[in-house]
DNA sequence: GAGCACTGC
């Protein structure tokens, strides 16, 4: 066979797959990076098997000896859990031997345990007890892009604990826009030490290694779409009409957007010609119960092609199989914080380029794929590189407090990967000082401001849960204190079921507001209920956050007993005790919320304390539409068009000049 | 009379 012939027979592939090269090829240079280098930045992409194979690699090279251990922090418990799984099996131990993970509720390690999955917000509580680390002999923080708080606040820690442990090594997983940044961060600007430019970088190294990913090709709108959610549907039509055979997702913003584009496919597709393919529209946001999102995951039926329209749970959270076009709306909600105001917001804003290549790359797990941008080209360009990191738009009192736990008294010269905005720190210690976790000196004061960082729970619940004792309803609050942590996900919302949930809602209602309602349902489901899920499915409960609660309850009864204070256990329902409990149980919240008081006007809405801010009662509170004066609620946050209020109890007036003294001087 | 993306101790 003569060569002409074969150039005839194939054509040369527009696109060159990555080479599927395993990991393995590269054992050597990391092991050698990591015993040279104090800091190794490995950039590879998801299923270049870091997370797996890295901390293998070290425990055979002989970094677990003298009992020292391997960490591996996630952003994410469930990821946490399942690589410690999958790195078990391949070690071939049981999880919580060799190999074993520790998240919030969970301990599953052991004295044998060599490689240790866990949270970053839970290896920063570890340094509390332990703040040098000591244990760890390598620390590997695993998608350390996504610029977590709890991630950025734990390289700056890192950074510090390698002055005072040359022998710590510490590895940082990153995409590859931000590699450059981390290794800036841990040896300084390139050439700072070296005017020459002949300087060699003896702090910390970069190595690459190859994703797994199959092609994919990216398409843009030649002008820009009006309404992206119209276009979203069109386009997901045109790809069934056009495309062959493999399933769809589409990053939308929202549950709102999300049920709309449902509808709209599913009502289209019941005009296909019969005898051709079907459309299974199928949605996937975090609001959605369990057994809801589990529809994702399963095989169209025979004849189906699976569309799944999701906001950014799919961009990272979650793994689909089968994806082989991806629609990307281009947006996507964040929070953002506004210092001046204390109000959060969330909004819809374009993607960063690395989000959008993130969601791309969804389309070429399984085989080569396309991802129909809607947006131009040029818009593209003009997209921020990365997003904003969460340390920069958060509110930061709950961090400043776990810093100065950890004895960094000085947080505005703690060496942050971006610092926050001065407005920011300013706002988190003036609440702080209000709550009377920092003194004069801005110090932590004990053994409040201590105890109050060691609770898992935000400033204005701990000092509420560490005033509950002198108010004489430390159980009570304990229980309110876990119900608010779930963040309202308390009851199950059917599609055009609206009026069963607010009529399983009343049963429930207290007259005072949300948060004795809360409590109410607490102790009617582990009393009444006897904890099962038979009792939330008929009475519209979300079994998983009921459980949830409990679990969150028995740690914080745990802290408080190990603060020496001790917890009365009372199941009277606040009904059916005196109407001091309840009283009590009120102050007690103004004990804490003070700075979160608003008082209704004769329109309805609120104002807060300064009259600056009008706001809204949430359409899932008690409150929601009734009469009432002052009122302290846990959570503000504004959307488009309004500032919400969440949970809301009604209070008097004078507890607050009562409580808060200091705080309400000038008004 | 109307709605919150995601994660964590």
């Amino acid at each position: 066979m003569d060569e002409s012939s074969l150039e005839a027979a194939f054509i040369p592939a527009l696109h060159k797959p990555t080479a599927l090269l395993p990991i393995a090829k590269h054992r050597t240079s990391i092991l050698y990076l990591v015993e040279t280098f104090p800091v190794t930045i490995v950039v590879g992409q998801t299923g270049s098997g870091k997370s797996t194979q890295i901390p293998q690699f070290l425990e055979n090279a002989g970094w677990c000896t003298d009992g020292k251990v391997i960490g591996v922090t996630q952003p994410r418990r469930v990821a946490a859990i399942t690589v410690a799984m999958r790195v078990a099996e391949e070690f071939g131990c049981e999880v919580g031997k060799e190999v074993g993970y520790s998240i919030r509720f969970e301990d599953a390690t052991s004295s044998s345990t060599r490689i240790k999955f866990l949270t970053d917000g839970m290896l920063i509580r570890e340094a509390l007890v332990d703040p040098l680390l000591s244990r760890y002999s390598v620390i590997m923080v695993d998608e350390a892009h996504e610029r977590s708080i709890s991630s950025d606040i734990l390289l700056g820690l890192l950074k510090k604990i390698r002055k005072k442990r040359p022998d710590l090594r510490i590895i940082i997983s990153s995409a590859t826009l931000q590699a450059e940044d981390f290794r800036s961060f841990f040896s300084g600007p390139k050439g700072e030490a070296a005017p020459d430019d002949t300087h060699i970088d003896d702090i910390a190294s970069i190595i690459s290694l190859e994703g797994r990913t199959y092609p994919i090709d990216i398409l843009y709108l030649d002008s820009p779409a009006e309404d992206y959610l119209e276009k979203a549907v069109s386009t997901v039509f045109k790809i069934h009409e056009n495309e062959p055979n493999g399933d769809v997702l589409v990053f939308l913003t929202g549950r709102d957007e999300i049920e709309q584009a449902v509808q709209a496919v599913s009502e289209w597709s019941t005009k296909l010609p019969p005898g051709s393919q079907s459309i299974l529209p199928l949605p996937l946001y975090a609001g959605l119960s369990a057994d809801q999102q589990m529809y994702v995951f399963e095989e169209a039926p025979e004849n189906f092609r699976k569309v799944i329209f999701s906001t950014n749970i799919s961009e990272a959270s979650v793994t689909i199989d089968g994806i082989v076009y991806v629609v990307d709306s281009g947006f996507v909600k964040l929070r953002a914080y506004n210092p001046k105001t204390g109000i959060e917001s969330l909004t819809a804003t374009p993607v960063s380029k690395a989000s959008a290549a993130q969601r791309a790359g969804r389309a070429g797990r399984t085989r080569p794929g396309k991802c129909f941008r809607l947006y131009t080209e040029e818009a593209y360009q003009s997209l921020p590189d990365a997003n904003v990191p969460e340390i920069q738009r958060s509110n930061l009192a709950p961090f400043i407090l776990q810093l100065k736990a950890l004895g960094i008294d000085n947080v505005l010269r703690f060496d942050f990967l971006t610092s926050p905005p001065a407005e920011l720190m300013t706002r988190a210690l003036e609440l702080l000082y209000s709550l009377g976790a920092l003194d004069d000196y801005a110090k932590l004061t004990k053994p409040l401001g201590m105890r109050m960082a060691e609770l898992a729970v935000e400033p204005m619940m701990a000092k509420t849960l560490l005033s509950a004792s002198s108010f004489g309803c430390l159980s009570e609050i304990l229980t309110i204190a876990a119900m608010t942590s779930l963040g309202g996900s308390v009851w199950i919302q059917h599609e055009g079921e609206k009026k069963k949930t607010e009529s399983a809602k009343r049963k429930f209602s207290v007259e005072e507001g949300d948060h004795l309602t809360l409590l109410n349902v607490y102790q009617a489901f582990v009393t009444k209920g006897r904890r099962e899920a038979r009792f939330c499915h008929e009475n519209l409960l979300n079994f998983r956050a009921m459980s949830q609660a409990v679990s969150i309850r028995a740690q914080l009864k745990r802290y408080l007993e190990r603060f020496g204070i001790k917890v009365e256990e009372s199941l009277a329902s606040p009904s059916a005790s005196t109407a001091n409990k309840a009283e009590q149980i009120r102050r007690c919240l103004t004990a804490g919320y003070f700075a979160h008081a608003a008082r209704m006007q004769p329109d309805g809405t609120f104002r807060n304390v300064s009259g600056t801010t009008v706001l809204h009662a949430h359409p899932s509170s008690i409150l929601f539409n009734r009469k009432a004066d002052w009122v302290i609620f846990h959570e503000v946050m504004e959307t488009a068009n309004k500032t919400f209020i969440r949970d809301i109890t009604k209070i008097n007036k004078e507890w607050l000049l009562e409580y808060a003294p200091e705080f309400y001087k000038t008004s």
